[in-house]
DNA sequence: TCAAAAGTGTTGTGGCTACACCCATGC
DNA sequence: GCATGGGTGTAGCCACAACACTTTTGA
């Protein structure tokens, strides 16, 4: 593999200098949730080639930079959000994915409270929230990263609880099942979900009722993440839904 | 985040100048099976700094070689084989993990039929088999990886059945429980194993009997693919055990 | 008073865990 | 004939899915 000479010491640096170097780029995969529908942050891309199509926001890497810290400061430059939760997706690494320029990528999706962002911030960047169903084409190899993304979210919401992520601090239980139910494609019964995810222990009632959906009201209730911390810490190994 | 002028056309080529460029590898945590416990692939390390400290084995990604591609380069070089089952693990991207350089990794991982390799070749690169419990010290965060590797690999063993990947094409039923409780780092059942294993109906009984470890001999079995992806298509939401 | 969403209990089933003994064979 | 690992069946329990009606209240 290396292939320097018997008995010569081969620094790293000698080694290092034979190879190749290339750019190295994140892709947020931001997902929201609004009224009854997940939805995907997109932006027009603004250099050519391709420059107007829609595609995911990303950056490249800086040297001094962590690959994670990219991602959060592009969030943060798009959104104004911090503390977000964002989860590495995979890379994108094939010899071809950019035209031109060898670069690879390195997914990373975040879950976002839709109701703190700034949504003027969102207009500057040329941005626009779009239905996950009503996607329009985007570049590159973003549409598979979409579908990787989703897949995993899929898999991920099963065994952790993501979907309180995507909900304000208090939310109603309806909104909780809404959530798992786009999350999931499917529509989950309503006695059997508020049994399960008040049999884990922790969701917390509250005293006020949102009327927002209901003449009747919804009792809200906010997620205690020190109980669910315990709960995994037991070894819980705890199925949400 | 891009810093174009409005209304000048601005090329990816032009914007790609101003970024960073970086050196990109690739790490591999190989795991095997042999003697009733799973063994981690290591080698000394042949540059300085940190020459002749154990780690693991890896390589830098090629201007025109695929991430994937390059990872399965390296142990087809040092182990022989093609067609492992390898799977990506994670990026490691801290911007000081490699001390002079900047240097992110992709770290994948490999399962492997211990039988089936080329000793010699393994020799040849100063490689060498531990068990995974009785590790070196490795450089950098080779030993962060391997942690990380041992946790995704329990994970991915429930859900999806890797344990034919360390064992020959043949097999007795009391090998494959064991290659489990390895990983898995507890006892299982033996009734209650074979059970859940036959229930599955995607190993086939053979006639012979592999009589290495006991007087009586237990019958061989071979994991049938083709069933096993029919199963998964039709939406069978399979836990192995 | 009625429409619309919130909230509540029970029952059957299937899968998991726990557990103890006989079988085949080589020495 | 005995030691060693291979192979089998059952019973209790728990988690899940399926399912229908009452409550509240604003309009």
């Amino acid at each position: 593999m290396y292939e320097e000479k018997e008995g010569l010491e081969v620094t790293a640096e000698d080694l290092y200098k034979q190879k190749d170097k290339m750019y190295v780029a994140t892709d947020c995969i931001i997902f929201g949730f609004d009224s009854g529908s997940l939805k995907l942050l997109l932006f027009r891309r603004r250099v050519s080639p391709l420059e107007g199509n829609w595609s995911l926001i990303g950056s490249f890497v800086k040297l001094n930079e962590d690959v994670g810290t990219a991602a959060k400061r592009v969030l943060e430059e798009i959104t104004g959000l911090k503390d977000v939760y964002m989860e590495e997706l995979k890379v994108y690494g094939a010899a071809d994915r950019d035209p031109g320029f060898r670069c690879i990528s390195i997914a990373q999706y975040a879950l976002i409270r839709l109701n703190e962002y700034d949504r003027e911030l969102v207009k500057e960047f040329g941005a626009e929230w779009f239905d996950v169903n009503e996607l329009p084409e985007l570049v590159l190899d973003h549409e598979q990263m979409v579908r990787d993304a989703l897949d995993k979210l899929k898999q991920k919401a099963r065994l952790q609880p993501l979907g309180f992520e995507l909900l304000p601090e208090k939310f109603t239980i309806p909104q909780l099942q809404n959530v798992y139910e786009v999350i999931f494609q499917k529509e989950l019964d309503p006695r059997n979900f508020r049994k399960k995810v008040l049999s884990h222990n922790v969701i917390v009632k509250l005293e006020e009722k949102d009327k927002s959906s209901s003449k009747r009201g919804a009792f809200l209730y906010q997620f205690d993440k020190d109980r669910y911390q315990k709960l995994i810490q037991k070894g819980n190994d705890f199925e949400v839904w």
